[in-house]
DNA sequence: GCCAACGTTGGC
DNA sequence: GCCAACGTTGGC
């Protein structure tokens, strides 16, 4: 099983949204690192849900894998905004996963203390400037996060 | 294939 | 709202 990080703003989509949905597809990813990784996503799998944009920035909760190679609906909605005329129907260009809610973790564990608990090469979210929005979390990092995260 | 311009993300 | 970082686009 294999650990990773997910970005949303929690405006839009966040862990208590995911919590009262039970499940979600992961829907609106357009860049070509974060689907690869998609793809790579087996089920089972759990994913760190990170919060960006937003007053306390920081892992809030856990999901897990449910579905994999799940064509994004969106790309083929004209009235999406991830709507992508150039994906062709027979060949989507962009598939995702399916998530479900595990958990949420007592407080927010902010981006101040990941990055005074953590180094850029443990956890790709702490690098200055990083924009992408799935990432992986090796297993020594996510075995210490998940501890970090479940501190009261 | 290079690179400038531009748009977006996201922390602060 | 500002700005750094970075991806994408398009001219050449």
């Amino acid at each position: 099983m294999a650990y990773w990080m997910l970005k949303s703003e929690p405006d839009v989509f966040g862990i208590d949204a995911l919590q009262k949905q039970r499940e979600s597809i992961w829907d609106g990813v357009r860049n070509y690192q974060a689907r690869n990784y998609m793809r790579a996503m087996q089920i089972g799998d759990q994913a760190f849900f990170y919060h960006s944009n937003c007053e306390v920035t920081g892992i809030a909760g856990l999901c897990d894998i449910s579905a994999t190679g799940v064509a994004d609906p969106t790309q083929f909605d004209p009235k999406s905004p991830y709507f992508d005329a150039k994906s062709p129907k027979d060949a989507p260009r962009w598939d995702t996963v399916k998530v479900r809610f595990v958990e949420k973790f007592p407080r927010v564990l902010s981006l101040a203390e990941l990055k005074d608990r953590f180094t850029s090469d443990d956890l790709v979210v702490v690098r200055k400037g990083n924009r992408l929005s799935v990432m992986p979390v090796s297993d020594s990092a996510a075995i210490r996060l998940l501890a970090a995260c479940r501190e009261k």
